[in-house]
DNA sequence: ATCAATCTGTCGGCTGGCCGACATCAAGGA
DNA sequence: TCCTTGATGTCGGCCAGCCGACAGATTGAT
């Protein structure tokens, strides 16, 4: 379903090797900001190690989980493709190391290499499909159906086969950063995931998750029996 | 907020002459779909005249509408970028003029001309912080607070002031279409709307959306007050 | 090993908003 | 002009899911 995002792992070597030399590498320590809104965003950032959540504050304090970043990916890419301040919030989630690059460096680097520049084109339709999906999961389906497409598209874009018909999810997660990624609470997602548990589709060790996606498919199947089609017009 | 989105108008005159030698000139009558999931892919479009509606229809047979675009407007660019089958279903909401270019022509233009990728990578960008502002939307707020949400977007995106504190929306929607956008239902929407008329926030004529933006940002942040923050970690 | 902090599971009460349903009200077509 | 088709406004009943609350399980730091 997604695709994989790294960015720097699809970069030919030669390239990454080119692009790392205009970067500076940073860390940042579990829960420090790296941007939030009303930031300049005159760099763009590549996750060496670690984990980095990209999210919107609504006004009434609650967060919208937009996506996290595994090692590789790039982030802090919309604001300088559209040059404007920052939006969102960049979060370590855990402690993470990370390489800079300033705006015009990077736009200098594209101009210099067009794969590249084809390769941020991707990431960025890519994210802008994914982000599609989760509209589009957040309108039509309720709380159980929402949390076991989260899963799906976890297992999809940063799962890891451990044995037959298993995936590990790469990170681990915590109930509330699941429900603030589909528009529920806390609770719903502990219900909605013990159902999938006893069900036999998922398992949780250490708060990280394996599921069986063949078992969650049919389960997704299985619910779409409520069609009443709206016909076309 | 958000920004015009015209590929065509952006681009330069002789850029534009250049990609349009490359282009079909096409048709849609009203209604009409132009591409739906599971089609190649293999082409992008710009739109001459008229309205496409960009949509997603989940199984249930719900439309969920991730954006309209308007004349000037580039779609069917993610696919390409990414290169895979559509993923969404592209209509012509109105009878509608286009043009089509082929992906591999559109590639070479695109290296050939690196202002022009620069441009697909705004347009991107700005659709995906677009659909991140949707999902945050969706999440955190009631229907009342969505509905004005929306209509302030769609000022900002295709608005035109026509006089002193007022602007039109360019496009007549429909409060299906509107609920489509935001994940409710239509008579939540008529509902929303009264209320909005009734303090004279927007006025409707032939299906044509006035707002006095003023009078909506004063109600969006008079909402606020619903504060309870969850205080960062 | 101990303890504080955080996360998880579960329950009952309450409510926003969905779902029919139905009565207007445009807006084209013939 | 009439008439068909689709868009609007509004109501009441009903329920998914939010909220607060609390007890137990993990986790990590000292």
């Amino acid at each position: 379903m997604n695709d994989p995002q790294e960015f720097l792992q699809r970069l030919p070597q030669d390239e990454r090797a080119a692009l790392l030399l205009l970067a500076t590498r940073q860390n940042a320590a579990r829960g420090e900001l790296i941007f939030q809104p009303g930031s300049p965003g005159h760099s763009v950032y590549f996750l060496e190690t670690g984990r980095v959540k990209i999210y919107h504050l609504s006004p009434t304090g609650r967060e919208v989980v937009l996506w996290f970043c595994a090692p590789g990916e790039i982030f802090g890419l919309a604001e300088v493709c559209h040059t404007s301040c920052r939006q969102v919030y960049a979060e370590a989630n855990v402690a993470s190391q990370f390489f800079t690059v300033r705006e015009l460096d990077f736009k200098l680097f594209l101009a210099a290499h067009p794969a590249a520049a084809l390769l941020v084109n991707d990431v960025l339709a890519s994210r802008l499909r994914s982000l599609g999906t989760v509209v589009q999961s957040l309108v039509a389906n309720d709380v159980n159906m929402r949390v076991l497409q989260l899963l799906l598209r976890l297992a999809a874009s940063h799962g890891q086969p451990v044995s037959d018909h298993h995936v590990k999810l790469g990170m681990p997660l915590t109930h509330q950063e699941m429900a603030d990624m589909i528009g529920t609470t806390r609770q719903s997602v502990s219900t909605a995931l013990g159902l999938l548990r006893r069900q036999g589709a998922v398992s949780v060790t250490r708060r990280c998750i394996s599921i069986v996606p063949e078992q969650l498919q049919t389960l997704l199947s299985q619910a779409q029996p409520t069609a009443k089609v709206r016909l076309s017009q």
